[in-house]
DNA sequence: AATGGGACCTGCGCGC
DNA sequence: TGCGCGCAGGTCCCAT
């Protein structure tokens, strides 16, 4: 599930990989990812163009062609950049003026691509909320202090902050030591402070170490991540804790897989007294 | 209004 | 051994 690191990590190698190249031709074999605009005219405005410049926002990837145009990228769950590519299992392959293929592979065609004039105006973007790394630690605690919603539903929401899933979002409560059916307000200015804390943290080893392996993500030469071995809790349910052994334990919060040590996150007392889990 | 939860998609792992 | 069901989660969308 590629989040903030992953994305970043292919942002950055893929601008090794094709800055200033151009796109010569193109092969959709499943036009359920393009998404806009309808596939022969996002084949035109793709074919003759060079990549200028490659941008981040949240989990979007965008690609700035020379024409003024951006084509923008997200991988959902299950989508994956690869270069140079072989074109087998890909939804979609980009022929680049150096003659080799860029491949998009995406097995559960949820990802997106699209080809707009300015990616800024897209809703998604408009919606997105603050990069983890531009947030103060006041200004965080004051975002939180008027949410009613579980912290971990809120870290999660893009419009929020952008950039963490369910992965990172677990992993940055456990080291932060904060249940994830806290609600958002009733954590304490210096609970805010520590969770934002570990927030970067976290995003900025994973970045270090070329992002989290988990279910599809690659980097761009197709290798795993190598983030993986540093997790605490996701996908431990029933493992010990690294800090107090006690299992790891698994619940569902918004439809999603949440994963904590029930020792070491404890739910704080402004919480229980509203009855939440 | 703000929050919660289901739908979408496909491949894989588990249980019978 | 083989098959079928349930689950995975980013985002959109609807219900409450």
């Amino acid at each position: 599930m590629p989040e903030l690191p992953e994305v970043e990590t292919v942002k950055r190698e893929i601008e090794k990989a094709v800055l200033k190249k151009r796109i010569t031709g193109l092969t959709i074999k499943r036009v359920e990812v393009i998404k806009e605009p309808q596939p022969d005219k996002f084949m035109q405005r793709l074919v003759g163009k060079a990549i200028i410049e490659i941008l981040r926002r949240g989990k979007l990837l965008i690609l700035k062609l020379s024409s003024g145009d951006s084509f923008t990228i997200h991988l959902k769950m299950t989508g994956q950049l690869v270069y140079p590519g072989n074109g087998l299992k890909s939804r979609v392959s980009f022929r680049l003026s150096d003659g080799r293929l860029l491949d998009y592979n995406d097995s559960r065609l949820l990802g997106e691509l699209r080809v707009v004039d300015d990616y800024r105006k897209l809703k998604f973007v408009k919606e997105l909320g603050p990069e983890p790394f531009d947030l103060s630690p006041q200004r965080f605690v004051q975002m939180l202090s008027t949410k009613k919603a579980k912290i971990k539903s809120l870290l999660m929401d893009q419009t929020f902050v952008c950039g963490i899933g369910n992965l990172y979002a677990a992993e940055a409560l456990f080291r932060a030591k904060i249940h994830p059916h806290c609600l958002a307000c009733s954590l304490s200015p210096r609970e805010a402070k520590k969770l934002l804390k570990e927030i970067k943290n976290i995003l900025t080893q994973a970045i270090r170490y070329k992002g989290s392996s988990v279910d599809q993500y690659v980097q761009l030469s197709g290798e795993p991540g190598n983030y993986l071995k540093f997790h605490k809790v996701y996908d431990r349910e029933g493992k010990p804790c690294f800090i107090c052994k006690t299992a790891i334990k698994r619940i569902v919060t918004g439809a999603r897989g949440t994963y904590f040590c029930p020792r070491c996150q404890r739910l704080n007392k402004r919480c229980v007294s509203k009855r939440q889990r």
